[in-house]
DNA sequence: ACTACGAGACTTTTT
DNA sequence: GTCTCGTAGT
């Protein structure tokens, strides 16, 4: 036991070892968090106070709750299969699927992913007649799930305009589509949840009685619904284990209520709040940057991160002319951290918005740096994975409307948009599901054939479903649903097939890992839906990691790239006019900081293309919250002349970029503690070495006119896309300067002087 | 019934 | 710039 408990400071040990009361731990970025959690359920356990059936911990996402069981695995000798370790929606799914009578489900109900529960959408609003221009799906979806999240159904919401109303009315008719069908969206899997416990009293106190001890990670991130299920299921006398972090919240967009921790304090009596501070990841410099900022924010609970690993270097801010000079900056200094020994790895590259991306990428493409993007389309999000996917749930439930529009013409075999809606009639006038429809009130005509072929299509899949394992089941999917050889013949398929496979190779590995399980095909679905594929394909090479801010929350890095940080952008215009909107993306901007462990660039550009538009920007204040003191800037080379003529007096000399990066001076030790600025770079980054923010904009104005580019008249020049072309005139300035080139192939092009990515040939 | 082209949108996101 | 959606044409 006391190994279990050594090497804990004493916060961490006092919030380990708490008796069983409810408690909250606001964790710091960096301070030990999941390994206070983790080592609390091991005590629990060791210690006799728990019997693993007796705990239940609760986290957001599934790549959390695996961490957790696999750090708990390690510390104590027990299989943590059958624990009550999970995702709000993983935990909620299986609490209905035990109960599912009493849930009013079918024992087969399926999850609908936010795209299912769209189309789901759209399918009510025709058969409502409802103008899907007025009522966009996405609204609506929207308008649903924020209601279901409060704990609302459609006659819990007040509405007191025709348009609410309106609304109303199709939530009302999406709930009994849903029902009529046997799914269930994200939300009402809560939802449901959380009345099954409050409506069922002895089923109610058989949780309560059995779960002792409720732990609840990121609890700055809970909704109000996800609150209430936690106050049920802890009654009055359990006792929930809170660990967040209010600084951290930057999800109240999609309705998380940071004030859930107050409430907490208050509702479950917490005596005592127990704080983290003691950061192990991020060098100090890093840290003094991360408090300045967030300590502009004003509703917080309170908190100042420290560290005794020493200050560390200074933040490397750059102000890039554009978002091609900005992403040109990044390349180069990766290549270097590269060289001197990083892995690319443990590199990240973050921005605001996913649109940022695409510059970024086009120059680590161009400079033959791999990287990998995160937060793309997700593996079951897949079309071809999705078709595949809505085959099986056909097989499973011939009855699920949505996953029958999806491919009954898919591949395309001839039943057109007319054919579908006159099925949509029959099964409406009847009653009954599509595929009934299609089964008995087959209108005549010529695509009753094809019709045929499709019935008959799934009705051999349902009767495979019975015999074949899932892996064959799949395959036959693909092989006999035309899938594969429909991909074929299409000129980008190949990568579709290849994700086919892969769907039979995930459907094996499950196979393996659930044995046993007596409706694997169910089981199947339901994580598909539930995790929408973490199937990280190729995390084994090494490449820099490009993502927003939000998806790197939770995540750490040796160096880190932080763009964008203009005006607009960070912080985001449409957060200016949302409540706490700038307070939030400030907690997002903390996050980012706290993301590095030893290094970390800050960067801006004063142009950059925005929906097709070119748009000027203004230093992020975020950068300004920063204490010039923590900071360097860097400049181009061939710019310092021009900056120092701003600097005067006792302002000192800005930094040539080649005289930066600790490439001979310092440098980094891949199995030390890292960077170690020795005496030269010491020298390098002292204290006179800075510059007013003011010069910095004018001096940036300056380098950015176009008489700095280096092309002339008659000059040779070669265009990514437009190939080799020669200059052939000038016009405008300033910003607006455009260059006239007239292209070998393409003819001539008068190109914006900041975005044409012109070389010299 | 299917394909091709043009208009309009476009913060962040897990389940 | 790029993706999705809707309409018009084959």
């Amino acid at each position: 036991m006391s190994n279990l408990l050594s090497n804990l400071n004493p916060e961490q040990l006092k919030a380990v070892t708490l008796p069983r009361v409810s408690a909250l731990v606001l964790a710091g970025a960096g301070s030990g968090k999941t390994r206070v959690l983790t080592t609390r359920i091991a005590h629990l356990i060791q210690s006799g106070q728990a019997s693993p059936a007796g705990i239940l911990a609760v986290t957001f996402t599934n790549k959390a709750a695996r961490e957790m069981t696999t750090r708990l695995e390690s510390m104590l000798p027990i299989n943590t299969r059958g624990m009550w370790i999970g995702t709000f929606h993983g935990l909620c799914n299986r609490l209905l699927r035990a109960h599912y009578r009493d849930a009013i489900l079918p024992q087969t109900f399926q999850i609908l992913d936010s795209a299912d529960q769209q189309s789901a959408v759209k399918r009510v609003l025709k058969s409502m007649n409802v103008d899907d221009e007025k009522f966009k799906p996405r609204e609506m979806c929207w308008f649903i799930n924020g209601a279901k999240e409060q704990g609302l159904r459609y006659k819990d919401v007040e509405a007191h305009d025709e348009f609410t109303r309106r609304q109303v009315e199709i939530f009302q008719a999406y709930d009994e589509q849903c029902q009529k069908e046997g799914v269930v969206d994200f939300a009402e899997l809560l939802l449901r949840c959380y009345e099954l416990l409050s409506r069922n009293a002895p089923l109610l106190e058989h949780y309560r009685d059995r779960f002792k001890f409720i732990l609840v990670d990121e609890f700055q991130d809970t909704n109000k619904l996800q609150y209430r299920w936690i106050r049920l299921l802890a009654g009055t006398t359990g006792a929930v284990f809170g660990v967040g972090d209010d600084d951290q919240s930057v999800y109240g967009f999609r309705g998380a209520e940071v004030g859930n921790m107050r409430d907490f304090q208050h509702d479950f009596h917490v005596q005592e709040v127990i704080k983290l501070e003691q950061n192990y990841r991020s060098h100090g410099s890093i840290l003094d940057a991360a408090n300045a900022v967030i300590k502009h924010n004003q509703a917080r609970l309170g908190k100042n991160l420290w560290t005794d690993a020493g200050k560390g270097e200074p933040l490397r801010i750059f102000a890039a002319a554009n978002d091609n000079e900005e992403a040109q900056f990044i390349v180069d200094e990766v290549k270097s951290l590269h060289r001197e020994g990083m892995r690319l790895n443990d590199i990240a590259l973050l921005y605001r918005s996913n649109a940022q991306s695409r510059v970024l990428e086009h120059s680590l493409f161009r400079a033959g740096l791999s990287y990998r993007v995160y937060g793309g389309l997700r593996f079951f999000e897949r079309q071809e994975v999705k078709h595949a996917l809505a085959y099986m749930r056909l097989a499973a439930n011939p009855d699920d409307d949505g996953a029958f529009t999806r491919v009954v013409n898919f591949p395309p075999r001839g039943i057109g948009a007319r054919s579908i809606e006159q099925l949509q009639d029959a099964a409406n006038m009847n009653r009954c599901s599509l595929m009934q429809a299609a089964k008995s009130f087959m209108p005549p005509g010529r695509s009753a054939a094809a019709l045929g072929t499709f019935i008959s299509l799934v009705d051999g899949l349902k009767a495979s479903a019975e015999t074949l394992t899932l892996q064959e089941l799949v395959e036959e999917i693909v092989e006999r649903s035309t899938l594969k050889s429909h991909y074929q013949s299409e000129r980008e398929g190949a990568e579709r097939i290849e994700n086919l496979a892969e769907l039979t190779n995930a459907a094996a590995l499950f196979n393996e890992e659930y044995e046993g399980e007596d409706k694997p095909l169910i089981g199947f679905l339901t994580h598909a839906s539930l995790e929408s594929g973490e199937h990280e394909a190729g995390q084994g090479d090494d490449a820099l990691q490009l993502m927003t801010v939000h998806a790197a929350k939770g995540l750490e890095f040796d160096a880190v790239f932080l763009s964008g940080l203009e005006e607009g952008l960070f912080p985001h215009d449409n957060s200016m006019n949302q409540l706490d909107g700038i307070e939030e993306e400030r907690r997002l901007m903390y996050v980012a900081i706290t993301r590095a462990r030893k290094r970390l660039y800050l960067s801006y550009a004063g142009s950059r293309m925005l929906h097709g538009q070119p748009r000027y920007g203004v230093v992020s204040r975020f950068v300004d919250e920063i204490p010039s003191e923590l900071c360097k800037w860097i400049v181009l080379p061939e710019r310092v002349a021009t900056f120092n003529s701003y600097s005067r007096g006792s302002q000192g000399d800005f930094f040539a970029k080649q005289d930066w990066g600790g490439r001979s001076a310092g440098g980094y030790h891949p199995q030390g503690t890292g960077y170690a600025p020795k005496t030269e770079s010491e020298t390098v980054f002292s204290a006179k070495d800075t510059i007013s923010k003011q010069d910095m904009q004018r001096a940036r104005f300056e380098t950015s006119r176009p008489d700095a580019h280096p092309f002339g008249i008659g000059q040779n020049v070669m265009h990514a896309k437009f190939g080799e072309g020669v200059v052939i005139n000038f016009e405008g300035s300033g910003l607006d300067a455009r260059i006239h080139v007239k292209f070998r192939d393409v003819g001539t092009k008068i190109l914006a002087m900041q975005y044409a990515k012109l070389t010299a040939a």
